[in-house]
DNA sequence: ATGCTTTTTGTATACGTATACAAAATCGTT
DNA sequence: AACGATTTTGTATACGTATACAAAAAGCAT
C-alpha cells in the first residue's frame, strides 16, 4: 500500500468546478474508496483518518454527484407527485404535507402539473430511474398504463382519487359516507329540492361523493332529477357559471352540494354576485374542509375529509414500499365528518 | 466489423426490470454506441439500422437512464423551484406557469416547499448536480449563501422577491411604484387615515410596497403613523388577526393596505367576522391580483401585477443562461397597474 | 478494377460513485 | 518475538451512457 498520496498529484480543483472524491482523496492522502466509506459513516474507518477526509471535504467544498449516485445505488432520494390543477386550493395542501413528509424521509420532490402528459411523464420518470416512486394525486381513466407500470413493479400509490380494482396502495376518504352525509343533512332541514354539482365524470372522488348524495337522497324519498345534475371539471368558473344557471331559474333548488369546496366557493360568487347569498337564498354545501372553507368570507359547511394526514399517509406508504417492495398493496379510507357553517342553517 | 452480434449474447432481460443501451444492441446487432446515436438522433446512422435500433427500443421498451445521462453530459434537465408557503394562492399561479414553461422546455421540476433549509437545500442540489439551476421566489436574507453560490457560477434567478446589488438574474414588478399607485388613489379619494400591513420585513416585495406606499403619504402630507404600520408575515391569519385589533380602536382607519392579495383577505375576513365589510366600513386594497382576488366574494382593489407574465420571464432567463453561462446578469422590472374593485369607492 | 472521399459503425474510454475482494496494518495472545 | 484474528485501507471493477478515435463500408470518379 502506498506510503503517501494514493490517488497522484493531479489539480485540486478544475475549471468545471466539480469536486470529486478523487479530489478529497487526493487531498487527504488516502484513496477514492476510502472518501466513499466517510460518506457512507457506516463503514470501519479508523477515526483520525475520517477526520482526514472530513477536513479534505470541507476545505474542498465536496459534494457527491447526484448522478452518479443514482446510478451505483439505483435510488434517486427523489418522489414524483402528480396534480392536475396546482390553483385549485385542495392541491396546495396536500403538497404541503407531501413536501414536509418527503423531505424529512431525505426525498426531494418532482411536481407535475396540469399537462395532459404528466401521469404518462411521471411513469416514464420512473423508468428513468430519475424518481423512485410516484404519488397521484389526480388518477383518472389511465387504468392501463397504470396497470402496465404496477406489473414492472413501479412503486406507485394512489391518494385522494382512486382507481378500483387497481392493486396499489391507495388512500382516500369514504367519500360514499360522506356524500350520503349531506343528504341526510339536507333532508333532516327539510332542504329537499337540491341540486349536485360534480366535478369529472371520471374522478372518483366526484364519482362516490355524487352516488353517496345521490343514492341517499332517493333513498329518502328525495331524488334528484337529471336536470339538476351537472358536471363543471372541478373548476370555481364553471361551478359559478352553472350556479348561475340554476338560479336563473323558475324553481331555484334549495341547496347546491358541490363535489369539492373550490366550486363551493364558485356557487357562492354565483349567488354574490346576483345580490343573493347562502344561506338565505340557497343554501351551499362543499367536500374537503380546504383552509379557506372556514375563513368568514365563505364560512361553508362542508364534507372534512383529513387531506393532510391522507397525504401524509400516503407518503409513508410510498416510502415503506420502496423500502419493501413486495408489500401487499394497501387500500386504506379515512371517515369524514359533515363541517356545518354559515352557508347552511 | 463483426457479422454478428457486436455484443455479445447475454440475457435480454435481467430480474431487475432495468433495460440498457447494451440490451437494445444486442438485441438490435449493434454495438451500444450505436444505440446511443440513434438516441440523439443527430447522428449519421443509415436509416435501416435506426429502424432496426428503434425496433429493439420499442420491443424492449427502452428508456434512458436518467443518472446516467446527468453524469455524462452534466445536464440533469431538472430545475428547482423554491416557495416559502405554497398555501398562499399567489405561489400556485406561478409554479403553474412555471411548471407549464420548464415542462414545454423539457426539463422537470422540483420542488421546495416551507422548511427554513429550503434555499440551502436547492444550492446544494446545484452542486449535487441534481439541478441545473434554481429559481427563487421567496429570496431574503440569505444573501451571503446566494452570493457564494453566484461566484461557483450556479444558475440562479430571483422571480417576485429580489436582492438588492446580487448579481444574478432577477425579475420583479415595480414594487414601490405599484405602492405609490395605492397611495394616489386613496388621498384622491380622501381616504388620507389608513394602515399598512406588511408582509415579512425581509422580503423585497414588502418593503417596497410598503416604501413606495408610505413615502408617497408622506409627500402628500398624510404620513402613515407608527402605530397603522403593521408585519403580518405574508399571512391570512395574522392579517386577519392584525385587522382585528385595527377595527378595535376608536380611531378605526378608513382604508387599509395590504402588501399582498392574501393578507387583503384576512382583512377582509377580519371586517366580515365583526359584521362589517368593504367598502362600507373600511377600504381594503391587495397587491398582487390573484384569480382570487377578482371573485365576487371579495371583489378585491389591487395592485395587478402580471405574476405570471413575470414566472415566463423568470423561467426563460434561467434557460438562456443554461445555454449562455456568460450571459450578463439582467434584472427585469414589470410595470403594475391598480385595479379598482368593489372592496373601495 | 483502382484509388479516393464520405458515410457509417465499432472499440475503447470517461463520467463519479459504491463495493467486493485482497492487501496491509493493528492488536492481542502466548 | 511470533502468530493468528481483526480492523483498516487500497485495488479493481461495475453502474449505464456519450463520445473521441479508428476501422470498415459505401460511394464515386477515373
Amino acid at each position: 500500500m502506498g506510503l503517501g498520496r494514493s490517488e497522484g498529484d493531479g489539480p485540486v480543483v478544475k475549471e468545471d468546478g466539480m469536486v470529486t472524491s478523487r479530489d478529497v482523496a487526493r487531498l487527504a492522502g488516502v484513496s477514492q474508496a476510502t472518501v466513499s466509506r466517510v460518506m457512507s459513516s457506516a463503514a470501519n474507518i479508523a477515526p483520525e483518518t475520517r477526520l482526514k477526509v472530513q477536513a479534505a471535504m470541507e476545505t474542498l467544498g465536496y459534494v457527491p454527484h447526484a448522478g452518479a449516485q443514482a446510478m451505483k445505488t439505483r435510488r434517486a432520494r427523489i418522489i414524483g407527485v402528480v396534480v392536475k390543477d396546482i390553483t385549485n386550493p385542495f392541491y396546495p395542501e396536500v403538497l404541503d404535507e407531501l413536501t414536509r413528509e418527503l423531505d424529512r424521509a431525505g426525498y426531494r420532490v418532482v411536481l407535475w402539473n396540469a399537462g395532459g402528459g404528466s401521469h404518462q411523464d411521471a411513469l416514464t420518470a420512473i423508468r428513468e430511474r430519475a424518481v423512485d416512486g410516484v404519488i397521484f394525486t389526480t388518477a383518472t381513466g389511465e387504468t392501463v398504463e397504470l396497470q402496465v407500470a404496477l406489473e414492472k413493479k413501479s412503486p406507485i400509490v394512489l391518494i385522494n382519487r382512486v382507481v378500483e380494482g387497481f392493486d396499489a396502495d391507495q388512500v382516500a376518504s369514504d367519500n360514499v359516507a360522506g356524500g350520503a352525509l349531506v343528504a341526510d343533512y339536507l333532508c333532516d332541514h327539510g332542504r329537499t329540492q337540491v341540486a349536485f354539482i360534480g366535478g369529472l365524470p371520471d374522478a372518483s372522488t366526484s364519482r362516490d361523493r355524487g352516488r353517496g348524495f345521490l343514492d341517499r337522497m332517493q333513498e329518502l324519498g328525495y331524488p334528484v332529477p337529471e336536470e339538476l345534475r351537472f358536471q363543471a371539471d372541478f373548476s370555481h368558473d364553471r361551478a359559478q357559471h352553472v350556479t348561475g344557471k340554476l338560479l336563473d331559474r323558475a324553481d331555484r333548488p334549495r341547496a347546491i352540494f358541490c363535489a369539492n369546496d373550490y366550486m363551493a366557493f364558485g356557487a357562492i360568487d354565483a349567488l354574490r354576485r346576483r345580490g343573493l347569498s347562502a344561506p338565505g337564498d340557497c343554501w351551499v354545501i362543499g367536500y374537503d374542509d380546504v383552509d379557506m372553507a372556514s375563513w368568514p368570507s365563505f364560512d361553508l359547511t362542508t364534507v372534512r375529509q383529513p387531506s393532510r394526514e391522507m397525504a401524509r399517509s400516503g407518503a409513508r406508504m410510498l416510502l415503506d414500499r420502496l423500502v419493501t417492495p413486495d408489500l401487499p398493496p394497501r387500500h386504506q379510507q379515512f371517515p369524514c365528518k359533515l363541517i356545518v357553517r354559515g352557508s347552511t342553517g
